[in-house]
Order: C-alpha cells, then structure tokens, then sequence
RNA sequence: ACAACAGUUCGUUCUAUCGCUGCUUUACUUAGGUGAGGGAGAGGAAAGUCCGGGCAACAUAGAGCGCCAUACUUCCUAACGGGAAGGUACAUUGAGUAAUUGAUGUAACAGAGAGUGCCACAGAAAAUAACCGCCCCGUUUAAUGCAGGGUAAGGGUGAAAAUGUGAGGUAAGAGCUCACGUUGUAUUAUGGCAACAUAGCACAAGGGUAAACCUUAUGGGUUGAAAGACCAAAUAUACCGGUUGAUAAGGGCUGCUCGUCCAAUGCCGGGGGGUAGGUCGUUAGAGAUUAUUGGCGACAAUAAUAGUAGAUAAAUGAUAGAAGUCCUUUUACAAGGAAACAGAACCCGGCUUACAGAACUGUUGUUUUU
C-alpha cells in the first residue's frame, strides 16, 4: 500500500492549533518535528503535515519541489507506522518543518524520513505502555 | 559569411516502475464507498498586481465643493492610462556644395497674455536689472573727485542676462524708427476628417519652471471570489405541539374564599437562525486555430475545425534508463558536466519585469566570391 490521499493529510484547523500548542518535538536534521496522538475516528492511523517556511524558500517553485521529494519519501515509508498501529483508536498526528535553507538530495530526505518514522514508533510504544 | 538592431515563433523528447487530482465507462454494495479499464492534467510570462472590463454584493433624488486619474490628432476596441496610423518638437545617422530629403529613436506633447511661489554656485543684477563703462548737468579756475540724472551698445559670470543683423537716429543710447529675419497670438485663403502645413495680413515680443501649487477640459459610487448564493451534522436553543406533573410556592380573573387559567420539571416530536463540513459561483469564453474578404494598419466580418487543467493547509510528482542540444578534455572512439526565468487559484484584454538556448524574417554595416 503506496498509495498517499487526501484522509492521511492534515487539514483540520482545530487540530493543527492544539498541534502547535500542546504537542511534544523533536529535531532530526533537516527536520523539527511536532507531535501528538488524539482520538479521533479518520480511518488512517496517522495524519501529516509537510511545511516548508516561506521565509528560507521564497520561490514558489522551490517549495513546490520540496513538498513533493518529502511527501513521496514519507508516501513509500510509511508502512513503518502502519503495520504496527494499525488497530487502536489513538491516532498519530504529526508536522515536518523543513529547516534547511537550500534544497537537498531525495536519497538524504529518504533517510532521514525512515529514521524519523521508527523514533515516532518508539514514543508510541512508551505511551501505549 | 559575420556583427548590431528590430520583429515573429518555440521554450527538450521517449520508455519502465510507484503514486496524486478531476472526468468517464463498468462490476460489487442498502447508502456511503471499494475494485478494474479508458482518457485529461501549469506558463510565455501562470510572476508584479500597474491599468481596463465582465461578474457579484452593498449604496444611490438632484446640484455644488473637495479628492484621484488622464492630457497633440484621428481611428481600433467591451473598455483602457493599451494599440494602429498620422502631426509637431528634439536627437542620432545616410545622401547632397547647399537648400533640402531618407531612415531610426525619444516626448506627462493642454495652459507660464489668470494668480502665487521657486531659480544652487558664480555674477552688479535671476526679474519692478546700473558694478565697471558711456553721456548730460551741478559744484570747482580746470582736471581728478563728489552729488544728481540718462543709458541695456560694450565688459566679465552663468544652464539661462531681456528678439538677431544692418542702416537711420541720439548728448550717449535704446524696436525709438526702417529693411530683411526669428518667435508667439489672432485672423483670411488653399490642402487635410483632424492635429497641422503653406501663403498673406494685423498686433506683440520683459527668461525659465506646471513630474511646484494652480487653471482649463474629460472621466471616476464603494468593496472584491476570503465577492456572493444554497444545503447542513454535533452541541446549545428562540418558538410551537404532545406527554408528565407535587396539591408546596408564585402570577392573572377578585375586596376575600372557592374555582379556573398560566407557569415551573423531565421526556418525545416539530422548528428557525446557524458552527464544523459540503455544493454552486468555477471554467464554452468580448475564446482558440485555419482560410477568405474588407482596411495603409490596429482590427472587423464570414465560413470551417477541434473540445483543451480545475486544486482548496491547495493535484499536475518521484526513481531509474535512453535519445537529442550545448560546453570541456580527446586525433578519434569515448568520458565528465550543463539545460534558463519560473508554478494556475473567478475569468478576460493589455502593460511592466525575469529568461539558458533554438529557428525564421527585415534593416544597416564589414569582408569574400561571381
């Protein structure tokens, strides 16, 4: 399952506010990372938010291009979280901000995603314990 | 052939695997959806948001003031501050002894005979000009000097100094007068739709600056798709109906008692506005392409052709490979590298800005060959 709709994007307003003010962080280069898990009945079992800031890219072109190389890292490794938390009703929700000021190589992005996905899995682990 | 300038057109292509957003066909499904197939999916500027228009909501008796924009003429257009053709002025350049004329470019190109303001430095003086000089007169024996006056011909300064040259005239001078010019205004004739041009006649000539205020003429209601229209969970609930409801308290009918009505609680149903969310607006259009006709041209008319993005924390992508183009190295094979500016957001017409490279057309210049 490689696909990547529109359900697993975040969208919700409501969600992203108490994303920003009460979820937990962490930074892997190039990426900040925030975090939380809420209840909620979406058939996915996480949401995603890529954010590229306007002020490091200013072109729209470059930040078009950069969404899509981090949207299709995640899109192929996301069975990582899938395949264990498929079942629970506690569902991940989490934002990548990209921290760099220049636009790095799809190999290095692919990296660093699958090293972000398994310390995710971890925190999950901790909670549902 | 090369270079410069101007204009027009284009803005890498293909294959495999994995995806994204609409559309459509079909199977399953109570519906919601799920699967399979087909086909579509960024630009010449999508950008800046600088003008104009459509569209929408709100406002709107009429007039004046203010504010903003525009400013040679005619035409094109839905409209424009855009475009076409032309006029005028200036600049560059080619031809020519010259008069003149060809080409290209630039122009906020209405008004400085309405008023106010400003004009650095230099200079006597920057706008009711007297520093030097020239001349007259007074004083003085006379000269110098001093006092009073006339004078814009000469001097130097400056971006700019009071209409140029010659003659007359005068104490010296001066458009003071005259001749030939220059510029402006009014007017007549001829040509032109017009701006304007040519010729005549009259009057005037005491600077520049309106991208300083201003005057004149013309135009402008405001806000933008986050406009606006509709549907509508959950929760709370105006209001309505039904049901429940203690013999307690309260209010109306009354002076009092009884009686009766209202109301209080919970539940059920209806119901309006309306939040999350969704649908429409929203992509067939002042459209595009091709041909013919009309027009100097912008453009218009007619006919034919194809159906061509529609997202919404926002799709149009990623990986791998191949081909072509350009650059570097190399005799060559080949190897390495590069590919600009830039991402639709209601839709059109323009303008402006950015841009690797390729092709074509025209003009000018240089060189070579015939």
């Amino acid at each position: 399952m490689l696909n990547f709709r529109k359900e697993e994007r975040l969208t919700n307003k409501k969600i992203i506010n108490s994303l920003f003010i009460k979820g937990s962080s962490f930074f892997i280069y190039p990426f900040s990372i925030k975090w939380n898990i809420i209840t909620a009945t979406f058939k996915f079992p996480s949401q995603i938010l890529i954010s590229i800031p306007k002020r490091n890219f200013k072109k729209a072109v470059d930040r078009n291009k950069l969404k899509r190389l981090v949207r299709d890292a995640y899109r192929i490794n996301k069975s990582i979280l899938s395949e264990s938390i498929s079942d629970s009703d506690k569902k991940f929700v989490f934002t990548l901000i990209y921290t760099e000021k220049e636009i790095v190589d799809f190999k290095l992005i692919h990296e660093k995603i699958i090293l972000i996905l398994q310390r995710l899995l971890k925190e999950h682990e901790k909670i549902a314990k």
